[in-house]
DNA sequence: GTCTATATAGGGATAGAC
DNA sequence: GTCTATCCCTATATAGAC
């Protein structure tokens, strides 16, 4: 509480008066971040697109949003491993990821034969896991491979046509 | 400290007798996760398999470690993003993630025509990411996908042949 | 090595003046 | 609304008897 109040410029006494509580402000902080980052990729989720330009279109803007919010992912994940309910709480009355429609799309594209049989929820896990992942390891991956800071933020940058290039090679209809 | 001591049947004197100080059991604890883990997977990334074949292995085994410590990546992950200069400090003298060999063998397998050209790197994060990322998002998956726990757990086994077929998918020669 | 009792510090929270 | 001073509690850590 104290580092908050002197970046934020102001004292203990303040942070309490405005948020009663640690955990008020907790939650404030937890729910500011989500309003902003959730409608954004709803957005990109059901953007009208055909799916291997939907495709491409998430991965490139979604890597451009979290490379904005670089601590945002970890810190997700760290209170929402240590809170499940928390998650519940804090989202049952606003927009959650949806997924419907691109879970639609993929089945559609089966169907029609323009993609090899897939699980759609197995193929957005993956997407979004090459996107978020290399993130979160930021240090371990820097560590392993020997990268800069630089180093990472340019390997980072690549794989925003990379996933896509590595998604649609394994998806599309194989020659037969 | 009391929560420890509590499941380890002892008391907080005892536990700072064993271990000095609550920064020094951490690091014992951390380096013994690691002491576990590491060789682990390193063998799995060693192992000497013709490549299609070793990200088989890698995958169905390294999802089987992360499913009996299902908790160690996101603490292993927080604690990185919280202290990254304690990896370097926990890691100096002990084996890290050996990827050279697996490194060039992907690299021999581009020359032999055998995959499509990919960095190496790349490819290994995207391997590691969608086995790793799952186990962390699991809250938010159980959430968004309506899943309960029996079910992410099944959801999780299925990506044990999932995962492979999509890599081996993307990166084989395909045909022109 | 193991315990009880205690010192000490730090952080969340409030009282009360302005 | 904003500040200073202070309360209160908990958690780390140690002293010292056994």
């Amino acid at each position: 509480m104290q580092e908050i109040a002197d970046n934020a410029g102001i004292n203990k006494a303040m942070l309490h008066y405005y948020f009663r509580s640690k955990d008020k402000l907790f939650d404030a902080v937890f729910e500011d971040a989500l309003k902003d980052f959730l409608p954004k990729v709803n957005e990109l989720l059901n953007a009208e697109l055909p799916l291997f330009e939907k495709i491409e279109h998430f991965v490139e803007n979604y890597i451009s949003i979290l490379l904005e919010n670089i601590y945002l992912p970890s810190f997700i994940i760290y209170e929402i491993n240590q809170n499940p309910e928390k998650l519940t709480s804090l989202l049952k009355n606003k927009k959650d990821l949806h997924t419907e429609i691109f879970k639609r799309q993929i089945n559609d594209a089966v169907k029609k034969k323009l993609i090899d049989p897939i699980d759609p929820v197995q193929l957005i896990i993956n997407m979004i896991a090459m996107c978020i992942f290399p993130v979160i390891w930021k240090p371990i991956i820097m560590k392993i491979f020997g990268m800069s800071e630089k180093a990472f933020i340019e390997f980072i940058k690549l794989r925003k046509k990379e996933i896509p290039r590595f998604i649609i090679n394994s998806i599309k209809k194989s020659v037969k």
